[in-house]
DNA sequence: TACTGTCATAGTGTATACCAAATCTGCTCA
DNA sequence: TGAGCAGATTTGGTATACACTATGACAGTA
């Protein structure tokens, strides 16, 4: 996902601590599904898994249940975190409203080499969509949104919307497992692409928006397809 | 601020854990200001001052820490967070986006007794301008804009809504010292209820958006002053 | 004076061991 | 089948130890 293993300081690279990087491994399993939604977490057996001790693999669990991936109550033992469709959708409308606001403020002054860049991303996902694997495909998509919001120069809306995200991201991938919906969603992160380009504000922040309520309504579809399909539907289990 | 002592889940109470208690203690701490802006905090000696070992110590510096209230730097003792002006500015941006869309929901929805609850804080707020002490103004004018955000049923969006307030808290209560500036706030406070009384969208995610609009003025204004004045602004150190 | 390198001290990051209290599991019995 | 119980697990918290990093004072040098 993310490189992660070193932080920027006033110029000097320190590295992450063992937490930090325990919580790297975990959040991929937990986003790619390593670990499933619902799953029980034991401190002890992952922590020996990893070869730590319970220290920093207790901070890493704190990290990822503030995340709001894994779903900690005390006592008890942490479980990855399952949302049920409500969670979902209220989550995304506050992603929708931060990466909005975000392609707006990007609209005014996104920088050349940043467009760019957005260019290159959507030529990569046309040839990922035929040609390439799906995950490829997942990736090129996220940090294409990523990129816009970080065009927008706010780091507090940056750091919410990763956040917003990253308890997004599962069921993101789990979305664009399906193709049938790909060149809808290519059109429209061109029109996005567009309205930047030409500066427009209004149009960037309308354009994101129906774009992630297209996004919605093929969350909604799946989450749907797979509760009545096989009941292999998202468990129960609180999102902390 | 927040009674927490306890916390539900599916009706039974359990008691916070140590480390949640810690980190209530502490986040009081630093919001009214006995812990100062840019002040180091040292594990050991904070534990022994209030008596709890390291590790519930160092979950309640980590929680402050992404809550942005507190700088965490790996091997770098802790320090209370001290923003620039153009880091509030940024994050109230954000705090302004959530918290205008959370009254457009809310206007949609809100019950008769939340609204009723909206009045009572608005006259008791009048009363305090004029008679009370300068906390308690403060303390109802967050309760307030808690309530317009909370009336919006979004579990996510009233999560986002106050860890962006809390970063927010004490620029915000320095805010409220200054009084001039009440009578103002108070008149678009009653516009915002009048707006969610009349269940227009529209007008109560503008009227918000106008009243943090000057909120952003004051604090502007504020900051200005204690730096020319007598160089007392914050102290350098990044927010994390 | 201003700068640079050294060094002791202080403080965090991590490992370990241990205990109490809560949870979980499987069994028994109705 | 389901309720209730007891023992095994597991977490929350304490205490301690130690390696490694950062910090600040000091001495030496230009």
């Amino acid at each position: 996902m993310m490189p992660n293993r070193t932080e920027y300081e006033d110029g000097r690279i320190i590295p992450l601590t063992l937490s930090a990087q325990v919580a790297d491994r975990l959040r991929n399993w937990v986003l790619l599904g390593d670990l499933a939604p619902g799953e029980v977490l034991v401190e002890r057996v992952l922590s020996e898994k990893l070869g730590v001790s319970r220290t920093p693999m207790r901070e890493a669990l704190q990290m990822l249940g503030r995340e709001g991936l894994i779903a900690i109550t005390p006592n008890r033992r942490p479980r990855v975190a399952s949302p049920g469709l409500s969670d979902i959708l209220e989550l995304l409308e506050v992603h929708r409203l931060v990466e909005a606001h975000g392609a707006r403020l990007a609209a005014k002054q996104i920088s050349q080499a940043a467009l760019t860049d957005l260019q290159r991303l959507l030529d990569e996902m046309e040839l990922s969509g035929t040609r390439r694997g799906e995950l490829e495909f997942f990736e090129l998509d996220m940090a294409f949104h990523r990129q816009i919001v970080e065009a927008s120069g706010n780091a507090t809306l940056i750091e919410t919307h990763s956040h917003l995200n990253a308890r997004l991201y599962r069921t993101r991938f789990l979305s664009t497992q399906t193709i049938s919906g790909r060149p809808l969603m290519q059109a429209q992160h061109t029109q996005i692409l567009e309205a930047l380009r030409a500066r427009d504000a209004d149009r960037a922040q309308a354009r994101v928006e129906e774009h992630l309520h297209q996004l919605g309504r093929n969350i909604t579809a799946i989450f749907n397809e797979s509760k009545q399909g096989k009941g292999t539907g998202p468990q129960p289990g609180k999102t902390s």
